[in-house]
RNA sequence: UCCUCAGUAGCUCAAUGGUAGAGCAUUCGGCUGUUAACCGAAGGGUUGUAGGUUCGAGUCCUACCUGAGGAG
C-alpha cells in the first residue's frame, strides 16, 4: 500500500505543470501545494484555527532536528503524535533535518553513518542516521517522511558535490529500506520522499535523480536549492531532473522560492513548495501583496489608510490598514506578528490556488507570462 | 536670596586632562527544506553660554543661563 497516492487531474500542454490530488492519510491536498512552515510544531503566530479554517491550509511542514531536541519525538509519541499534539488534523510533512546540516553548519559533522549534531540549545552530540531520522518521523507519525539528506553550501566544487550526493543516496536507500521494514503489517498510511543533491551541477542531479529512481518512493524532493546561489540557478537544477522523475509522482521543491517563482517552478514540473519566507518576512516587516512588496516600517505607511493589498480578502487586510499594522510593527507589538504572517501566507496560499485554476483552465502558459511581466516591470 | 546636584545625538546615559561613544528612536537594506518577533548599515554633536588655566578641556577654574532638590 502507498502511503500517499498522487493523481493528476490536469497538465499544462505548453509547459510541465500540471495540477493534482495528492491522497495523504490525513486528508486529499491540491496540488501545486504550498506548504507553511511549521517548524517546531507551529506556524509562528497562527493557531490551527487560523491555518484551516481561516487560511484553508491542508498540509504543514514540521521539523525533525527540532522537535527531536526538544521537546522530544518520545514525548510527542507518547502525547498521541504530532497532529494531536499541535492539534492540526490535515497533512503534516517532516523536514528530516537535512537542512540543518547547512543552517547549522557549525555544530555537526558529517560522516558516512550519517550526522552528529551539536545541540544548538545545550550542546549536547546527537547522531542522526538514515534509519533513526524515519523512526523519529515514524515517532512523530508524520504523513511524509523526508529521507535523510546532505544540503550542502554555495559553492562547493564538483568533486565535493558529488562525494556529497552519492552518501545522500546511500543515506536514501538505508532510510528507504528501514522505512519499508517498519511499513510491514502497519495499518497507517505513510510516505518517505528521498532528496535530489548535486550542488549546481546538472549532471550530478541528473545521475542523483536516476539512482533515487530506482527506490519507487511514493515521490521525491530537490534539495539543496536556495542556499545562496544565484537564482536562475535553482530553476535550472529543477529543470534537469524533471524529465527524470517519475511524472505520476510528486515533486517537491524544498524552500522556495519569491511570489513570482513559484509559477516557474510548477512550470518545470514541480507539485510542492515550502519557504520560511512568507512567514519570517512577514514578522520581520515585508509583506507580500498583489503589486508587489511593502516593506511597513517604512515612513510612507504612517498614515496610508488603505488595507495591505486591496485586492487580498485575508483576514487581515479586511479588517486593518498599513497605517495600524505599521504603529504595531513600530511598537513591537505581537498581533503585528499574527496579522502579518496571516497575510502573507494568505499571500502564498492564494497565489497557488491561482496557478491551479490556470492549469485547470487550461491557461498556466499565459498566467505564467502575466506574472513574468509583472514580475519584470516590477524589476524595471 | 543662599546651598547642593545636574546640563554631552531626538530620548536615556557613557567617556584617568589625550581621536566624543552606546542603547533606544529615526531612515534604509537583508531574510528562501526557521539557531531568525531577527541581522546589518546610515544619518544625527559649536559637549548650556562666555571667558580662563593647559602643548591639549566634555573633564580643571570663574561668571552667567536653565532645570531639580534643599535652606530661609
Amino acid at each position: 500500500m502507498r502511503g500517499v497516492k498522487f493523481e493528476v487531474v490536469a497538465e499544462c500542454p505548453e509547459t510541465r505543470a500540471r495540477a493534482g490530488l495528492l491522497h495523504t492519510p490525513h486528508g486529499v491536498i491540491e496540488t501545486p501545494v504550498f506548504m507553511p512552515v511549521g517548524t517546531q510544531a507551529t506556524v509562528k503566530g497562527l493557531s490551527e484555527r487560523d491555518l484551516d479554517e481561516d487560511l484553508g491550509a491542508r498540509i504543514l511542514l514540521a521539523n525533525t532536528y527540532h522537535l527531536y531536541i526538544r521537546p522530544g519525538h518520545e514525548l510527542i509519541r507518547k502525547l498521541g503524535g504530532l497532529h494531536r499534539f499541535m492539534a492540526w488534523k490535515n497533512a503534516i510533512l517532516t523536514d528530516s533535518g537535512g537542512f540543518q546540516v547547512f543552517s547549522l553548519s557549525g555544530l555537526r559533522k558529517i560522516s558516512e553513518h550519517g550526522v552528529v549534531f551539536q545541540s544548538h540549545l545545550d550542546g549536547s552530540p546527537h547522531q542522526f542516521t538514515p534509519q533513526s531520522t524515519v523512526d523519529v518521523q515514524l515517532a512523530l507519525g508524520s504523513d511524509i517522511l523526508m529521507a535523510l539528506d546532505e544540503c550542502p553550501e554555495y559553492p562547493v566544487s564538483h568533486e565535493y558535490a558529488r562525494e556529497s550526493m552519492q552518501r545522500t543516496v546511500r543515506w536514501a536507500r538505508q532510510a528507504d529500506e528501514h522505512f519499508r521494514k517498519r511499513m510491514e503489517g502497519s495499518q497507517t498510511g505513510h510516505a518517505l520522499f528521498p532528496i535530489v543533491q548535486g550542488s549546481m551541477f546538472p549532471d550530478l542531479r541528473r545521475e542523483c535523480a536516476q539512482a533515487l529512481v530506482e527506490l519507487d518512493a511514493d515521490g521525491y524532493a530537490v534539495g539543496g536549492l536556495s542556499v545562496g546561489e544565484p537564482r536562475p540557478l535553482s530553476l535550472e537544477m529543477v529543470e534537469a531532473t524533471e524529465q527524470i522523475l517519475p511524472s505520476d509522482r510528486p515533486r517537491y521543491a524544498m524552500g522556495v522560492g519569491m511570489p513570482a517563482e513559484l509559477a516557474e517552478y510548477v512550470a518545470r514540473g514541480i507539485d510542492m513548495m515550502d519557504c520560511v519566507l512568507p512567514s519570517r518576512n512577514a514578522r520581520n516587516g515585508y509583506l507580500f501583496t498583489s503589486a508587489g512588496r511593502i516593506i511597513i516600517k517604512h515612513a510612507r505607511y504612517r498614515d496610508d489608510e488603505r488595507p495591505i493589498d486591496e485586492k487580498c480578502k485575508c483576514y487581515t487586510c479586511t479588517r486593518y490598514s498599513r497605517a495600524y499594522l505599521r504603529h504595531l510593527f513600530q511598537s513591537g507589538e505581537i498581533l503585528y506578528a499574527v496579522l502579518a504572517t496571516r497575510h502573507n501566507i494568505r499571500r502564498y496560499l492564494d497565489i497557488m490556488h491561482g496557478i491551479r485554476r490556470a492549469i485547470i483552465a487550461n491557461s498556466f502558459a499565459d498566467y505564467l507570462r502575466c506574472v513574468r511581466q509583472a514580475s519584470a516591470e516590477e524589476a524595471g
